[in-house]
DNA sequence: CGTAAAATTGAGCTGTCTCAATCAATGTGG
DNA sequence: CCACATTGATTGAGACAGCTCAATTTTACG
């Protein structure tokens, strides 16, 4: 059986390397053969994955959430909304990523959660979590090094926005995201699945469509990179890491 | 007796609002009359405060530390050094805040602690604060909050830095600091204490000393601000809040 | 009191933005 | 499965926010 146009194809689907996955908190997805290729059982698994449609908000600035949302399938991102109107992206979230740590220990979301594509989540009883969290300590040394690591990430934007120029913050952004990929072993060849529109890249530099495009677009024609189809090729990773600085 | 010149008179110091005193992390000072004004029975208080010298780093980024500090008195900065030697100021720290909590989970610093003004830091043992922390759901919960704050303004500075405009950004700065030390009461009249130099400033908004110069100055001329001795005066809240949007 | 650090000022430059028009790609409903 | 609507990308011309450089003055500090 090939999957149904309803459902991604298992590569695209993070469980693989999904970090709940990682703490051994989804036992019950694993005995029901949730790792075996897409399959009429695999469809039987009961079904609390949430799905959402490309372009749309998730979840909403402010809003209150009983849990903590993992990206199954599909691309999204952390927007913070200004009252400006302006956006900006505060991290790019790939499937297996859980949404925000910060999650664990605040009910209240003080971002925006956009899809980029669509996809699914899958959301993580709290309460389950935080008597996880209590009884085993690698869960919670897990949980609480994977904040650490966002903030860490938080803290490389900050420096990128205050300090960088468009050309090392677009190349950043670039390399971030191939080197997240990288780790849970997507990288094919040497391209990735790209699914962000240039506006996502705008949002997560701080920088506007028209001039990204201006930026790609020298990346582009000193055979850096190339873009086809939803996917990013690296041509050049040692120059590209040179305007990364 | 008066405060010696090696002492900051009581007011600068952070022991009032600090952290760990709300937490009960502090008893044993408590117990000796650490509140009290300076007196010569304070200084007989075992010292394991460390002094720092103004415009010092105190750590060093990537330095390797066994407990979390704490800012007694004196200000300091966390900052994001890059290669081509530019610097991105992170946060600013003020009296009784902790360094960050990410010490808290992991060890190795991945940023450099500047000192702005002299002042002194203690160093809270990490197995300590974190038995406490198993033991105490309530000193848990406090800290684990205090890392959601840091992390939303970490969230803020991004779409500071992303999205706003230098003026946007300076104004934010200033209400930030008043607004933080406004709620530990140390705003008085219109004028709080204001040890930063326009250098940081602009290592904290992603701008140049020579342009912060200018835009502070109209600040100045439109009877905004007024900044005299080390302390800043706000003379118009409320345009200053419309600047910050 | 002398030296180092910080702030100010001006002139010129450039990286990035705005606006606007066009073209390409993607998605949707009949 | 096509036609249309929407979203995204490209391009060019012009504007401006913020930068660099450099000289001078002011302030802080040992």
């Amino acid at each position: 059986m090939t999957a149904s146009s309803s459902c991604e194809p298992a590569q695209k689907s993070g469980c693989t390397n999904c970090i709940m996955r990682g703490l051994g908190l989804c036992t019950v997805l694993i005995d029901l053969g949730w790792e075996q290729p897409y399959s009429a059982e695999r469809e039987a698994i009961p079904q609390k994955k949430s799905p959402f449609a490309a372009r749309r908000t998730i979840f909403h600035q402010n809003e209150t959430l009983a849990g903590v949302p993992v990206i199954c399938e599909g691309w999204a991102t952390s927007v913070m909304k200004l009252s400006n109107g302006r956006r900006q992206i505060l991290s790019i979230l790939i499937p297996g990523e859980l949404v925000t740590c910060r999650l664990l220990f605040e009910r209240q979301l003080h971002l925006s959660i956009d899809a980029v594509t669509r996809g699914s989540y899958r959301m993580f009883d709290l309460t389950q979590l935080r008597a996880a969290m209590t009884v085993s300590p690698g869960i919670f040394d897990k949980l609480l090094s994977a904040y650490n690591d966002e903030r860490n990430r938080a803290d490389h934007l900050i420096a990128d926005l205050g300090r960088r120029t468009a050309t090392g913050r677009i190349a950043r952004l670039l390399l971030d995201i191939w080197n997240r990929l990288d780790k849970s072993g997507k990288v094919e060849g040497n391209s990735i699945e790209f699914p962000l529109r240039q506006t996502h890249i705008a949002d997560a530099t701080g920088l506007t469509n028209v001039y990204v495009s201006k930026v790609i677009n020298t990346f582009r024609n000193d055979s850096l990179v190339e873009f086809s189809d939803r996917s990013l090729k690296i041509l050049d990773i040692e120059r590209l890491r040179q305007l990364a600085m």
